[in-house]
DNA sequence: CATATATTTAACCCATAGGTAAAAAAATAA
DNA sequence: TTATTTTTTTACCTATGGGTTAAATATATG
């Protein structure tokens, strides 16, 4: 069992991803200071090196904590006992309503081979390879049970992870449309590429 | 007409340009340094202060540069007399194309609100409008002509244009498929979105 | 209350990088 | 060849920001 200490370590951690992420996504790694991030919190800057071992330590895990929520809700929907196509127009919805309510999460983990050392490029590279791998096996199971049409699933995947994290350059609250309903127009859009017609 | 001098300095700002987009496109705006732009091409960092007023100026210019190129291609297939799904198609392919050829120019127009001035980022958004705009009138002209579905124009347009910058991001030489079987397959499953089925 | 431990702060160090200016070197003209 | 203009370089200034450390403060424990 976690400490009482070190699950008030956690917390705090937590709140400072959350935090740093904010500006991060708005400036840019390189264009965040660490100084920045601290005030915000009302704190100093020395005192998130109690908490982080450094800059980019930080960022990986800001990374790490949103693909982690990431994966789980990937693998509810995929282990689910819905149709291929249920499946892959949760797996559309699923995303793009995180990555919408937790955009600034989203847009920290662009660009990932500019700013993480060589072994954090690395977890993060699997991590992600990982994910994408979720949305190629909904497609070869709607292919192999006759639902999807035989599509190439690189090229198919490619598309709708580019359609879906290209959301974060434009989507805004105050937007014409809801999450939910640009959610629903891409998942019915992005399904006729592969759903048989009949 | 432009004098000799003139035409010699905009071909060195453009031997420059292009020099510090693939500088610029490995480690980011930030992280990408005045010297080592100018290391790369033998010369000094006060050398490139001769020819760019400073260092945003240098980004604005990449920008400007392969927008004014992406725009005159895609004007060609606008004005063209090919059917809106030969439009489509073309346009698809030739961005594709473009975007992967010139693989560092369009790394660098990424995430404009970071870095740009407020002025430059003004023009640049402008910019990229008309850019999108022509993706949604040619939308539009096969909605008209009934070859389209009545489609939401910008929702598919979101998704076409995701789907398209996206491809900077995995896309590399040495990958199993090559800039045009990419783009013939981009081109293939995104049109299946639009086009009526008979 | 006293002591030990955990957390925060303030002050500092130092390398880096954008930008400048004046001198040196090339190129051109006369 | 000399004078003039253009281009490049060298040396410098300065602010910034990542990271460290020792002291101060807060928190818990006996």
């Amino acid at each position: 069992m976690a400490s009482f200490r070190a699950q008030k370590i956690a917390k705090k951690k937590q709140e400072i991803l959350r935090s740093a992420a904010a500006v991060l996504a708005e400036k840019g790694y390189q264009g965040t200071t660490m100084e920045e991030i601290a005030a915000k919190l009302l704190m100093t800057k020395g005192s998130m090196y109690y908490y982080f071992k450094n800059k980019d330590d930080l960022l990986y895990q800001c990374h790490q904590m949103i693909m982690e929520i990431s994966l789980e809700r990937m693998e509810e929907v995929v282990n689910s006992n819905l149709s291929p196509v249920e499946k892959l127009r949760n797996a559309i919805k699923g995303h793009i309503l995180l990555a919408t309510s937790e955009k600034s999460m989203f847009m920290v983990m662009d660009k990932p081979n500019q700013n993480f050392t060589d072994e954090q490029l690395k977890e993060v590279l699997e991590v992600r390879k990982n994910y994408s791998h979720y949305f190629d096996r909904i497609l070869i199971e709607g292919i192999d049970s006759k639902v999807f049409n035989p599509v190439d699933v690189r090229m198919v995947r490619m598309i709708i992870l580019g359609a879906l994290n290209w959301i974060q350059q434009w989507y805004n609250q105050e937007g014409p449309q809801s999450a939910e309903e640009i959610s629903d127009a891409f998942a019915d859009y992005l399904l006729k590429m592969v759903v048989k017609e009949h």
